[in-house]
DNA sequence: TATGAATGAGGATTCATTCAT
DNA sequence: CATGAATGAATCCTCATTCAT
């Protein structure tokens, strides 16, 4: 990739990046387009030549955040620990994006109705496969007997579920800090698996 | 109250409710006035008559939502059953709540961050008297023996997360009824007091 | 109708007038909506009232104008006088069209391409109908020995196209009136057929 | 003139085509600068290298289009056939104009309003070349006994205005070829003069 | 010469809100 | 009470134009 590439490249995500924030601060309709150019010294012409639209700048940010977190979550996966340590580690790691990078996690945990059939095949597919590494490592600690034998789909849901919802209560300066509430989550959502 | 005073506090409350169904499908924002009169087969102008404004209109459909949700939630509280068989029925009943009214129940557990100071108030302590409910459960249980010695708020942070997650991946033609989703999902939830 | 109705309807025609008027000035990409309202001492909002947007203004300016011109052209058409003398008639109508109603006439003449096809076909009809005044007189006239045998559709479109071009180069204060003209177009046309 | 000055000229004219081509398909407003650069593979950023901006590029388009049809029409008008014969090859040439480069013709028979009156003053004078020889050929013909009296001005103007209306209803896979249309207006028009 | 990037002025459209009737 | 009509601010988007490289 060319130099000038790299930096039409750096420049989409930096726009990408500013606009996940605002748009989880105000909602998607909330959000304009005015603002986000705004947040990065831009004009909102200049936003137009690098998205077509509103629409194609939401849904690359969907893009976006989705393969950063199957990136991320993949080299948990692919370690050599032993299940129950992955699972905890998968844990942690969620929480730390739903706590840290709550902005940007939404994006991973809510589609966004509005899009067309056929940007949402995508995304829906990679959300399928950050799902499935849960239910991957479940299955095989199942197996490996290290889990006790579950639906596991119905336990992938209520861990994910339980953990999404963190960011909706979590507050810097509560009572839990961040470790705590990863390890603590962590000890009592694998009790659904003993 | 006099008859034209009932009158307009039922008029009050279809325009809630229909405003409700629409801002769970579309968003606040994507949720406009004609539409919203439209349903009711009403005009822009008359919406204007019973609510102050937008604004307002939304205030009213939280309140209106979180206190029903508190009265269903007592009568199962109050009952003389065990804790755990309490617990059940609460859970079970937020389930039905989060699948066949999701639109409704997206209000109580996702804050509109769009109110001023003094209007989030009284919502922060509805929604604060519904986690109660769960808590005095869990606490009361555990006082009894029914339950193990648990991190309480924790716990039910779990559980209303797990929960709250289901209408996301629910679907009517999906794998599960609902009657085995609330199964499931208490024995899994239980486990984890016990 | 009552009494609002006809009123919705006359503004309705007000802002059409208005809007042909201008378009014909600048073209239809020319034109802006705010233009329009100003003309009409409105604002650009409550055009939206009326009209769901602009491509629904233009197609009904085309809708009206056509309907108006098949109304006037019926009449003449469906007098007792002798084919010539309809036929003349015609043309002074034409004629008087395309230079008193320069603006409007346009609209009758030169389709605009940026209608849907479903719009489009309503429109071309009623072009088609008004182009079958022409032919019919002509055939009528042919068969009762009148006119000459002709190529009936083609010398129709010579008819036109010839009255159409007036309106380049006409000016008020030219050589020839309005009358002159159109006794000129009279004659030397009428030739075509005997 | 130098090498590189040709390969300017030329590429200008390149540019003018192109820009002909996509007015008349979407209007002089409907043309944007970057479509016009996009079908000769150059960048907006270019165009401004050649022209001073988008009404120069007009302006040039008329300018070339005007240029070349005196040229041909010129061509025909000094030959040393009859004058029927000539009218006949004029009224050939500008419907093979009118239907072949229907694109180019528009240029020639429709005044662009958005000049200003120091640039819309050459383009009359060539527009006025281009009638003049018509009138020419008519006069010279009445003159010669060919051609009957007539009001040369007037008559001109019906044969034009026949003639630029053909591409309104042209189709190619229409009842009539080319040829067939050039031979019946030659007739039907020749008619007007004898 | 050529281009990529940026800009800002407009233009279409939406929508909460107001108000006379 | 209800409504039709009007408004204006906000928003998305387009495009001619500029300019550093």
């Amino acid at each position: 990739m060319k130099r000038s590439e790299m930096k039409v490249k750096k420049k989409k995500e930096d726009i990408i990046l500013s606009a996940i924030a605002i748009m989880n601060r105000q909602g998607t309709k909330g959000a304009t387009m005015e603002q986000i150019a705004a947040e990065l010294l831009m004009t909102k012409g200049s936003l137009y030549y690098y998205f077509r639209n509103k629409e194609d700048l939401i849904f690359q940010c969907h893009v976006l955040v989705l393969s950063r977190a199957n990136e991320d979550i993949q080299q948990v996966v692919s370690s050599d620990k032993s299940y129950e340590e992955r699972l905890r580690e998968m844990i942690a790691l969620h929480i730390d994006y739903a706590i840290n990078e709550k902005e940007t996690f939404n994006m991973i945990i809510r589609p966004d109705k509005t899009f067309a059939e056929d940007q949402l095949q995508p995304l829906f597919e990679k959300r399928a496969i950050y799902s499935r590494f849960f239910d991957e490592i479940i299955e095989r600690g199942i197996e490996s007997g290290e889990f006790e034998k579950v639906d596991v789909r119905m336990v992938r849901m209520i861990l994910l579920g339980a953990m999404n919802w963190i960011q909706q209560w979590y507050k810097e300066d509560g009572k839990k800090s961040i470790e705590e509430i990863q390890q603590v989550y962590a000890d009592y959502l694998i009790k659904l698996l003993k």
